[in-house]
DNA sequence: TCGATTGTCTAGCGGTGCTAGGATTGCCGC
DNA sequence: GCGGCAATCCTAGCACCGCTAGACAATCGA
């Protein structure tokens, strides 16, 4: 039975090791990079072999869109220690921001590029649904009690909005900061 | 010269063709399906010739989401015919949204795809430069005096990030609306 | 030890954006 | 009217893409 354990735990790692290939690739070449053809050659193993662990390129983004969410929850539950008030928005929002900046491949994957995962569904992967339940939990106190839901999610849409924009050169940078303070103003103010 | 002049016309039809035949297969079948091969058959002729108009397909692109800002404009203008106040801004976002939902891939080719054309310089296109004219005018006495360009960017951020989250699924479209109101109330009060 | 199963690779399909080079057209000066 | 020439267009092909069928080797169980 070893031998059988032995042979999963390498195929978990092969799993995991793909996934991170590709993260390393989009981020440093971009996503238009990530070819099987490369991801393969990068692997050391042929392209069918990722055909057995993914059903397509789509399910690889998906895969590490799903990291990504992970990261972002943590990333949020630390910059949301504080006390609850405008202090802890304007933190959780420049948190939001600075992940997509340091991690603009991955932001791609999660929230821009088809990845295949559903979204506000109840088959919502868990780690999708605590990153939005974090920001949730501290914006409802300034949403209308009846709504909270869609406070977060203009909210959300906002930054968002400011994320695209900004890295497609859409808006400048520098004044980004700027931007997203404005921006916590009129959501947290009153 | 009438020759000439006959040929540099027959000329700028077919220019005007392959805009329009790629604008109308991107909005039927998404641009995906927007190759060479399949627009150069539609327009009855050989791929080279699409060559011969534009530098390559991002230049095709460009030159649809060209078309898209004068558009955008003329419904944004039409849109703030109204005495200045909370309204006009509601109607403005209310238009931004329609036209984005009611021409998705002309929007994703001005606002989201690669299309070459640059942003907020002093080379920027004039319609592109006219359409965020049009926010900027009627949005600036909401706006922090001092800094109107900030404070119509992050609306428009605002609004380009709902269209997005809910064309991409992130977002359920039945409750686009109410996020919408949210939004121009947050903007808006005071 | 031998057959069956599992795993992997080579080779190839139809598609993509883009281009070199030949063929054809139609204009112009004679 | 006609030959030379230039502009125009198309055929054919490049390298690459996502994806897969089928051959082959390695390993397992009887």
């Amino acid at each position: 039975m070893s031998v059988r354990e032995r042979k999963e735990r390498e195929r978990a790692n092969r799993h995991q090791l793909i996934v991170c290939t590709a993260r390393e690739l989009a981020e440093s070449d971009g996503w238009d990079a990530v070819t099987t053809r490369r991801l393969a050659e990068r692997i050391e193993y042929s392209q069918p072999v990722l055909y057995s662990h993914f059903r397509g390129k789509r399910e690889i983004l998906g895969a590490v869109a799903l990291e990504g969410f992970a990261e972002l929850t943590g990333a949020l539950r630390a910059a949301a220690k504080g006390p609850a008030g405008r202090g802890t928005v304007a933190a959780l929002a420049r948190t939001y921001i600075g992940f997509a900046t340091d991690n603009p491949a991955l932001y791609d994957a999660m929230f821009s590029l088809d990845n295949g995962l559903p979204f506000a569904e109840e088959s919502t992967p868990a780690p999708l649904q605590e990153a939005f339940g974090v920001l949730r939990d501290h914006l409802a106190d300034y949403a209308h009690p009846d709504e909270p839901g869609l406070f977060v999610e203009a909210f959300w849409a906002a930054l968002h909005g400011l994320v695209t924009l900004t890295r497609a050169g859409r808006l400048p940078a520098e004044r980004l900061p700027d931007r997203l303070t404005l921006l916590v103003d009129r959501f947290v103010s009153r």
